[in-house]
DNA sequence: GTAATCACG
DNA sequence: ACGTACGTGATTACT
């Protein structure tokens, strides 16, 4: 039989400074130290699969063990206060999965695992104690295994430390730990030791002697320096006191029977509502947990549908558009290739719901017409997806009033994703029915299929109904209504009809590139074989460091967490030492274009010839659009052989392409935010602000610049803009602290506007919890009050740039938004094609080039009034690289 | 699934 | 004394 026993302290330390210190729940509970303990207990229980299990924890005191000596202080830190938090309700969720607890004030949970162990071991029991903490090894023997837990980065390994393990680390058996830390003391646990005696020379000792108490009757025969037996002399009783502090006690007074650990079921509901509590969705999931199937929570979730009807006939569904025509809003959700609809309209008493199916309503597609059209004021989730449809069969996208996963987004856009099912958990405490919605039809799954949920589809329904009641005053309340309603939600038809339009690519010049690329690959490839003497992956990071650091010799420049480091910076270095490493960088950059560009995009040109990118509007933390499948927003442009690539981005015959791009907007609207005069009057004079910030700082003539100032001040200027670090900066410029330093302080000496808003912005986000845009949009930052140094600091880094990007972001997408519109108002064939953060590409007739440039500039330009101007720079060609 | 790398603004 | 730029996505290798 077998007792494992967990050292609840520990391992919940281990699971906070292990997992990521960002996870928390909606409402700022922090949760990442019982997530990761949650995850440790559930991984140890499936492997060792115990007969009995028990979670000791520390009562935080002054304990029995060092209130016995004097002189004593207790100097153990407080535990962070994020970490506190936790700990009342993870202990909540080990009741509610039974398993039994151990705390007893006076007593160390070291003091708890001894006694229990040996309390086990009395009745012929095997225990395995599980700790992050060495202390415990000294409980070793053939009935006490210790395994040892240590996490990293969100992964978690072991270590089984049994009598033999523990020998060949250490060279003595398990209870002489108590020995060597009577020598070397221990200063986490305030065990002072020899004085002047570390671990090398306790080794040593105890290799002669493994018991110190006979150490020190025989003191006379030990083998040691003058010096080192002078130390032992005098710290006589300081070991004998070290001694009694690290032994272990195994006589506690704790009220321990082994039959109470045995493992018992779960408390389903009660664990239920805790992981939903700790939004543990997944884990609810893994635990195959449910709220009996039903929807759970603090009352009702978010209410059902009273009244729900199959529309079958053309007259009703007539009736039904007429009547939501005179309402406030509909909500609504639509199977996949609008094959069927469900809408959801309030009344007085309750919702009531209609759903419409192609293969069961005649006039079906007259009742789309009538839908989406502006005169319905339609709420659904996701529209701009749905608005791809749309376009697809013809019907309008007007009338789109609310968009409940923006409205997620807006309101929490670090959270990632915001599919219902999610949302259903965070804002109502309630599940969702499982369903299929949203998964592609084949010819296997007919429509009756799909509509044998279609309970869930109106629960989904109705669930967005009580979101759109939820965010619509929330989003009022925290003043994100310009954000919404005249940015992110206006912007869905755009992006809709862009990604539709899609960028036509020249598929026969990608396939010769592509040649060009694989025979570069070859020879590259041949010549690094040759060099190395040998075959290897050379994409393989561990091979080539193998290959490069080890055969070759080459002197390792960084390190990564899992070997050494193989990436273009540390390769740059090496490039002189050895020849093979030029070839290596060629190499990777070949592939990299072939597999990534040539081929990842060759796979994605449709049949129409054209790249249809899809643009996710509730992915950035700032605002910003993303690009995927593929991404058009990194395509290479900053080396020759990558620029090639936008050769290949072209222009149909007769027309051309016309691109235009702000100049610095984020450093001009640092330069709005901060109110900084001088860097107001450097964007009002200055032809090129890096020139003229490095004028300024450095104190000569704009035509003194030179070339290293110049590089100094953008980088500077970048530096502030990302929330700038002397350490930082002096990597990216490959100069020492002190001059990075130096530079800075050159900088805020002459923009002391600027460095006055970084102090303004960081203590605004503490203070309010947050920061925002010029336009409301906003990120909360809860990193700002954590006690941990490094993520307090990320928060300030974040503080500074967000503000910063998102109105970049926000500007742009009032720009599309008006460019959209100026195109067609002028009744022009031009339509917008790609955005590129601060770029954005239109493809028109030949004819229409110079207008279109023209309209580009000032529609960009005239998106809003600065300290300082707005400036865009358009310019047309045949390709992507003539236009840019 | 995560880590390393590298493409972009 | 801490260990560092902000925001993304795709590919490959590897556990």
């Amino acid at each position: 039989m077998k007792l494992m026993a967990i050292d609840g302290n520990s391992i919940v330390n281990r699971a906070f400074y292990g997992v990521s210190q960002n996870l928390s729940t909606r409402d700022g509970l922090p949760t990442n130290a019982i997530f990761g303990f949650l995850n440790i207990l559930l991984k140890l229980l499936d492997e060792e699969k115990p007969d009995g299990l028990a979670v000791t924890f520390d009562m935080r005191a002054p304990t029995f063990r060092h209130l016995a000596y004097e002189g004593y202080k207790a100097q153990r830190k407080g535990m962070p206060e994020e970490l506190a938090a936790q700990m009342p309700v993870l202990k909540q969720v080990l009741d509610a999965m039974n398993i039994r607890r151990y705390e007893l004030a006076g007593w160390e949970a070291d003091d708890l695992l001894g006694t229990m162990s040996a309390a086990a071991a009395a009745q012929g029991w095997d225990t395995v104690v599980v700790t992050g903490d060495k202390d415990a090894l000294q409980l070793i023997d053939e009935h006490v295994t210790v395994k040892l837990v240590s996490t990293r980065m969100g992964q978690t390994t072991t270590r089984d430390m049994t009598p033999q393990a523990f020998r060949e680390q250490y060279g003595f058996d398990p209870i002489h730990m108590i020995d060597l830390k009577a020598l070397m003391g221990d200063a986490s646990d305030n065990i002072p030791g020899v004085k002047g005696i570390g671990e090398k020379t306790a080794m040593a000792l105890l290799a002669q002697c493994p018991d110190v108490k006979r150490l020190y009757a025989g003191l006379d025969q030990v083998e040691a320096k003058p010096a080192v037996r002078k130390k032992l002399e005098e710290g006589r009783e300081a070991a004998q006191m070290s001694y009694e502090l690290a032994t272990i006690h195994r006589d506690a007074p704790l009220d321990f029977r082994l039959e109470d650990t045995a493992r018992r079921p779960f408390d389903e509901p009660a664990l239920y509502q805790l992981l939903l509590r700790l939004e543990f969705a997944k884990l609810i999931d893994r635990l195959g947990l449910s709220g009996q199937g039903e929807v759970k929570g603090e009352q009702g979730g978010y209410g059902g549908v009273c009244e729900s009807e199959l529309v079958e006939s053309a007259d009703r569904a007539r009736q039904l558009l007429e009547l939501w025509r005179g309402r406030d809003h509909v909500s609504f959700l639509a199977l996949p290739e609008l094959r069927g609809m469900c809408v959801e309209w309030g009344d007085e008493q309750s919702g009531r719901a209609a759903v419409l199916l192609e293969d069961r309503l005649d006039g079906y597609q007259a009742f789309l017409q009538g839908f989406f059209s502006p005169q319905i004021k339609k709420v659904t989730h996701d529209c701009k997806g749905l608005m791809g449809q749309l376009l697809q069969a013809g019907l309008g996208l007007e009338g789109f009033v609310f968009d409940t996963a923006i409205g997620a987004y807006l309101l929490a856009p670090t959270d990632g994703s915001y599919e219902l099912e999610k949302l259903a958990v965070s804002q109502f405490n309630a599940e969702l029915p499982k369903a299929q919605l949203y998964q592609e039809p084949d010819a296997f799954s007919p429509l009756t299929d799909m509509t044998q949920s279609l309970g869930a589809l109106m629960s989904h329904t109705a669930l967005v109904e009580a979101l759109y009641q939820k965010q619509k005053g929330n989003i009022q309340a925290l003043g994100l209504e310009r954000a919404c309603y005249e940015i992110d939600l206006p912007l869905c038809p755009v992006l809709a009809r862009m990604e539709r339009a899609g960028f036509q690519v020249d598929r026969g010049a990608l396939a010769r590139f592509g040649e060009l690329l694989t025979d570069g690959i070859g020879r590259e490839q041949a010549a690094i074989y040759d060099l190395a003497g040998e075959q290897f992956n050379i994409l393989s990071t561990k091979q080539l460091g193998h290959i490069l650091f080890d055969k070759l010799g080459l002197p390792p420049v960084k390190r990564t967490k899992t070997g050494y480091s193989t990436s273009a910076e540390v390769l740059e270095k090496l490039a002189p030492r050895h020849e093979i490493v030029a070839h290596v960088l060629e190499y990777r950059q070949l592939t990299k274009l072939n597999s990534t560009y040539v081929e990842g995009l060759g796979k994605l040109i449709g049949p129409d010839g054209r790249i249809h990118t899809s643009f996710q509007n509730t992915v950035t933390a700032t605002g910003r659009l993303s690009s995927t499948e593929p991404n058009l927003q990194n395509i290479p442009v900053r080396t020759p052989l990558g620029a090639e690539m936008r050769t290949m981005f072209v222009a149909p015959e007769g027309r051309v392409l016309v691109d235009a791009d702000y100049a610095q907007i984020e450093l001009r609207l640092l330069a709005h935010i901060s109110g900084d005069q001088a860097l107001i009057a450097a964007f009002n004079q200055g032809v090129d602000v890096h020139t003229v910030t490095a004028s300024q700082v450095f104190g000569v003539a704009p035509d003194q610049v030179t070339g290293q100032m110049r590089r100094a001040a953008k980088a500077v200027n970048f530096g502030i803009v990302y929330g700038i670090s002397a350490f930082a900066l002096a990597d990216d410029l490959h100069v020492t602290m002190a001059q990075a330093k130096e530079y800075m302080d050159k900088y805020f000496a002459h923009y002391a506007g600027v460095r006055a808003y970084m102090d303004r912005v960081v203590e605004q986000g503490r203070a309010d919890g947050y920061v925002s845009t010029l336009y409301g949009r906003r990120r909360w930052l809860p990193e700002l009050k954590s006690s941990n140094f490094n993520t307090r600091s990320f928060g300030e880094r974040v503080a500074l740039n967000m503000p910063i990007q998102g109105t970049a972001a926000d500007i742009i997408k009032l720009a599309m938004l008006r460019v959209d519109a100026a195109l067609a108002a002028a009744g022009l064939e031009a339509r917008l094609v790609l955005q590129v953060h601060d770029e954005l590409i239109v493809e028109c007739p030949q004819e229409e080039a110079e207008q279109v440039k023209a309209l580009l500039e000032g529609e960009m330009e005239a998106v809003v009034q600065l300290a300082v101007p707005l400036v865009a720079q358009a310019k047309a060609g045949r390709t992507w690289a003539q236009a840019h």
